[in-house]
DNA sequence: TATTGTTATACTCTATAACTATA
DNA sequence: TATAGTTATAGAGTATAACAATA
């Protein structure tokens, strides 16, 4: 990092455009979710995802996935279990931790989204060249490996 | 479009891929905007984002690019105006209409978090080669290009 | 009559603060 | 005492339904 002065100016450009540009991306992404069969509001979808990528979690490690306070989170987890997308059991060995982990409906529901936001990407992708596709693939795949994660 | 039989199966594997991917970019462009020093809940920063891509609206056009409903974004629009945010004019032709604004503090809070996006885009962008800069902006374009407006 | 916008009501989501139970 | 989780309360956000004003 910080080879010459100038390159630091240049990357401030380009990051300023690619943020304006990843807008398009941003809402077709949240879109094609609620074109999906499944009734989930965005932020259940959100936690499920979460859970999800991360496995099983407390809920202190969920609320900072989720960049939301534990107080909130357990107030949307008890939506969540009563929607029967995740359930909530007593730490095995603290007992003051609970265990929330997705049942076979949230996981369900997940690839549904997935589902609905492949046909609605596929739609959009028709108008690019194979070439461009992989380009825009192996770009995302690049940004993904080096964002930081949620919890930070 | 449809060339040949293959094409369409292949294009649906890389939407897939493409949606998967996307995910980090959606948490990294929502996340940065709550970085800036402008305190504005995400719903009212997607309205005001809205309204400066298309201008002075009126409440019905501003529904449908947000994907609400009209009673939904009149109580929206109230916390806006109370926030100086937004103005809303009795329109000049039809006296039902009501055309809806952006203020200087609007734009300016528009502006806050672009550069908040920016700083945080161009430390995940520092990882990368000009080249894959150069490549992640060009699919970004070329997906914002294709991507259908909010309003359909 | 149809359209524009609002208000009434209820639910989800979130934050702040206070609380319980366990370590 | 510190930590994990919950509950109490209040405000933002949204949908459904009913309404007012204008076309």
């Amino acid at each position: 990092m910080q080879a010459r002065p100038g390159d630091e100016a240049a990357r401030d450009r380009m990051a300023r455009e690619i943020g304006v540009a990843a807008e398009a991306v941003v809402l077709a992404w949240t879109r094609a979710a609620e074109s999906a069969p499944a009734t989930v509001s965005a932020p259940q979808l959100k936690a499920l995802l979460a859970i999800d990528h991360h496995g099983p979690v407390n809920l202190v490690r969920l609320s900072d996935r989720l960049g939301a306070l534990p107080s909130s989170t357990s107030r949307l987890c008890d939506r969540l279990e009563v929607n029967g997308l995740v359930t909530r059991e007593a730490g095995a060995t603290d007992r003051r931790e609970v265990t929330i982990t997705l049942t076979a409906r949230g996981r369900a529901v997940l690839e549904q989204v997935r589902q609905a936001r492949q046909a609605h990407f596929s739609r959009i992708l028709a108008g690019m060249t194979p070439a461009e596709r992989a380009e825009l693939l192996a770009g995302l795949r690049r940004f993904a490996q080096l964002a930081p994660p949620p919890e930070d």
